[in-house]
DNA sequence: CTTGAAAGAGCCAGAGC
DNA sequence: GCTCTGGCTCTTTCAAG
């Protein structure tokens, strides 16, 4: 089953605001809430709509800081990659975790209070799995953030 | 108001999957529809919980390809800042980008079908404000991505 | 905080164009 | 593919304990 225009235009509003009612993301894409309410169930379906989640707002919940671990490793094994996965997975503060091309081998954004909660976490990094080498950058300012994919190519 | 336990993991649940009934929510949580109801409103007002979001499959919109670009600029001042966020903030392959601390300027995280089209993205880049060093970093695998916050420090 | 009730909105499936 | 129509669930507010 295709991408039509009309399903990269639900998609996209539902990208932007979830909560959206069927009949009103029907109402804007020109359709009755019957056939955009089945759209939408057809693009669940299809795994293309992963989930619906609630973004909160980073210093509410105290973590204003965000910071960039670039790894380096000696051990470049499955068995070593399994490990320090499964152990980063069960750390709340990192949010994206990616293994890299280039002089770099892993890239992880976390998101702590303080500096001194970064010194705790990274401790926690360390310990998981033997690391080359371990350098961190702090962000000053989020210029932009968003979880929308561009849906330019979709279809 | 500040928040308690109970708050917290009402917004656990809400980080995870916001297409919950308030009824579910409240079941979880150990409380009835109408009080969850009004912490919900709540956390909603005091801007605690942001937006609600569908998250989209990546593969599935052909945007398979993560690419984070490292900027150094020659221009510290707000001007010329002003000018490249703006840019920026239009080109909808950029998801993420912070003003860093450290020898990297600026940090961008980008998502392209392909390197062709990495490299349409990056021309846009350099044509919108005077880039002193840009380098790509491509992503190899997306080992993990949340946008839960944790929520051990809140409150 | 709770329960219960009730109005309204929205969801979801049917039949039919 | 679409619309229309109805029933049903959920949300949202109320009163009362």
């Amino acid at each position: 089953m295709p991408m039509d225009d009309v399903d990269r235009r639900i998609l996209a509003l539902l990208q932007e605001d979830a909560a959206l009612s069927v009949a009103e993301i029907g109402g804007r894409v020109g359709l009755s809430s019957t056939p955009c309410w089945r759209r939408i169930q057809n693009l669940e379906k299809q795994g293309i709509i992963r989930k619906r989640v609630a973004l909160l707002d980073r210093r509410a919940v105290e973590v204003p800081l965000t910071v960039f671990v670039m790894i380096r490793t000696s051990q470049h094994n499955d068995e070593w990659l399994e490990t320090f996965a499964k152990g980063v997975a069960d750390i709340p503060e990192v949010l994206e975790f990616y293994r890299m091309s280039g002089t770099v081998d892993y890239l992880l954004r976390i998101v702590v209070p303080s500096v001194e909660a970064y010194d705790a976490v990274y401790k926690r990094l360390i310990s998981i799995a033997d690391l080359a080498e371990v350098s961190s950058s702090f962000a000053m300012e989020e210029i932009k953030y968003t979880t929308a994919l561009p849906l330019t190519y979709a279809g």
